[in-house]
DNA sequence: TAAACTTTGTTTATTCAGTAGACAAACAAG
DNA sequence: CTTGTTTGTCTACTGAATAAACAAAGTTTA
């Protein structure tokens, strides 16, 4: 705490880095040479040669045959071995559940979701578990197998993973990811919803080549993820991106955080229900499917509502984008499929109210993961995790 | 842009990070043994013997006499040189120059400040050029002289040291930083006020062992400095941190920035003093010492006006920890001054709205430097500078 | 007081990773 | 068939860190 251990550098750090940098250097790239991977990353051709063969050792690339020529000896191509293992991820949302098995790759092999309503976090356990050994048994051999599950949940999740309150599942303190590492013996990795989903996007999404990226989860609750600076931003105890109780009205709504005027109170999910079940002709038991519905049949009073939302989304950009002044920002979850509606309003709220310098390079978009986000994001922090120790144990 | 040209490693790397690793530990450890140094930066005996020898060469470091024995050989202990170099800083205010000149370590040697009110950008060039003239000769002779002068304003910069604006002096796209390269032939930096007062409490105050920090300028406007992760968050274009135009009241008072109820419109020293002169005994021209001083009297109008700034103050604090969950919060620039009216409505605000965990490990405080905190911090950026580039560049 | 142990700092031999450049293999073009 | 080019490997070398030996300068103990 005192003092910031500073890691010594020594060649292994070296080694690790370079090897690290050739392997995603053909990832990016594949198929690629060994020559042309000696150009992309700078290095000599010599230590490309030597960390290729390290890396074919061990299963993670592979030789296809040979290239074209452009003038000399044909190349040989060099493939990232996106199946020499897989990943589990799960996003938990308030009321379904998603598991993806991935490759290493972000790909996904297979897929399964449950919905179901008020369930305990016991019976939810239930399920999860059937998720997770269905997703097991998918996998093909390979030589890694499940390198890692990732759970996103819609709540707070400690440095140390647990989960500390998940609101609209009534968890509290749930300490998921000791449960599971005992029960499947991998690496399990615990993430916010939002975080995870920010994480996908980067990865797989939008955001690809982006490096400030606010990642807007608008849900039944409002949840935002950070990626500052190229990586995931989560505060001093996990806990950044309560966005969704961020104030914007200071005599406003009471929210049950105990403040006033939160933001998610007037443009999440849950907003746009409560304002449709006071309608005149309100239905029954509104739904975020239902209303979109309506409202492509051109029922104006709930266009009118939608409009609302997208406005009051606009606002809390607005706020958002004064703070960061990220080059994207992603609407993304369940209220990225009422884009049509959005969209508009929230621009406009925005052109006409942020200052004229933020504006510049900045994109709005929404989610192109739609409600994979979470998943993709969490199976990727496994992979990533794999890659790290992997790279630094092996020896050959 | 498309692919993040990574460095390559290689043992220069290594070398230079290990050296500037040594060196930074000098510094903290000061009076220290090659022997106690090997052990804090766990490098072997040899290795902190041959690159303690080239920072000697290069006079950043020297040695004092003996030390103490503790049973053996009596060590030889060495210190950080922090005379090797002198660093200026100036933080332009509204109605203000301040000029410090820092040695090495960021005390400081000598300081110059101008008041005035409502001048021209070539007339505070002026003024600026004469002290930035007075601090060069100030300085004593050194090995390497002025390493650097950095300016701290009130307003945005771009990435590339240009003032794009800064709306309470009335400067429009400034280049300030060539302006000053050019006459003074050392390195210069520009940075946004709050930046730099963030950077100075991280670095010298507050903020010392702490990695994410959110520093509050409070002045006439407010900005915000933002450390994430142990470093200077700057956004996209470096345009991040302006949160006194996060809306905290949607249909509030018009901004000239062209949104409503934006911060600082209710927080900050402005509006202090635009609230002060509505209140039927207003007097003439109201000023912060002015109010000041009235409450120390007990003028109970003057505190409640304090209070209402407090309060207000609190609910923008309430949506950066929400936003950030930091581990720390400063209250710098002149607000500051009012820490005794100002406190307790604030905290009051937090503990009663602030999501419970986020206020775990979370310190709320006012500036330790006081006004000198952008000064210290942009001195400070063009040490770093000097280290950075001076030690891959030496070669012995 | 002398011998034994400790601590400090330097020196030497070794290890390890990256680099430069030579080289052979494989191919295209004239 | 010859020339030139590209690819990939191999060898000799460089530079940095390390371990271990060692000398210098203390302290502690018998």
């Amino acid at each position: 705490m005192k003092m910031t251990m500073n890691q010594t550098w020594n060649q292994h750090v070296v080694k690790k880095g370079n090897k690290s940098l050739v392997l995603e250097t053909i990832k990016d790239h594949s198929p690629v040479s060994r020559a042309e991977t000696a150009n992309l990353t700078g290095l000599n051709k010599g230590t490309v040669s030597s960390l290729v063969s390290e890396l074919l050792d061990e299963q993670l690339i592979s030789e296809s045959g040979p290239g074209v020529s452009s003038g000399g000896r044909r190349p040989v191509m060099l493939l990232f071995n996106q199946l020499a293992g897989y990943s589990i991820g799960i996003d938990i949302g308030v009321n379904y559940l998603l598991g993806v098995l991935t490759d290493l790759q972000g790909n996904i092999c297979d897929e399964k979701r449950e919905s179901y309503t008020d369930l305990t976090y016991e019976e939810i356990k239930v399920k999860l578990f059937d998720i997770i050994d269905y997703l097991i048994q998918a996998a093909p051999p390979s030589p890694y197998g499940i390198v890692g599950i990732g759970v996103g949940v819609p709540g707070t999740v400690s440095n140390t993973g647990e989960i500390l309150l998940a609101p609209n599942l009534e968890w509290k303190n749930i300490h998921l990811q000791a449960v599971l590492e005992r029960k499947y013996q991998v690496p399990v990795v615990i993430e916010n919803e939002a975080n995870a989903g920010a994480y996908g996007e980067k990865k797989f999404g939008a955001g690809k080549d982006v490096d400030d990226i606010i990642y807007v989860s608008a849900g039944i609750g409002i949840g935002v993820g950070l990626i500052l600076n190229g990586s995931l931003y989560k505060g001093n105890n996990g806990f950044s991106g309560e966005l969704g109780h961020m104030t914007i009205e200071v005599d406003g709504k009471k929210c049950r955080c105990g403040n006033k005027g939160c933001w998610e109170l007037y443009a999440s999910e849950q907003a746009l229900l409560s304002s449709a079940s006071k309608l005149p002709d309100a239905p029954g038991q509104p739904s975020l499917e239902h209303l979109s519905d309506l409202a492509d049949e051109g029922d104006e009073q709930v266009i009118r509502l939608f409009e609302q939302i997208g406005d009051y989304l606009g606002v809390g950009l607005n706020n958002i984008i004064n703070i960061f002044n990220p080059q994207q920002v992603i609407i993304g979850n369940r209220m990225a499929s009422a884009k049509k509606w959005l969209r508009d309003p929230l621009i406009n709220r925005m052109v006409n109210q942020t200052l004229w310098f933020q504006q510049k390079d900045l994109q709005i978009q929404f989610s192109e993961l739609s409600t994979h986000s979470t998943a993709l994001g969490v199976a990727a922090f496994s992979v990533e995790n794999f890659f790290k120790v992997d790279l630094q144990s092996q020896s050959v």
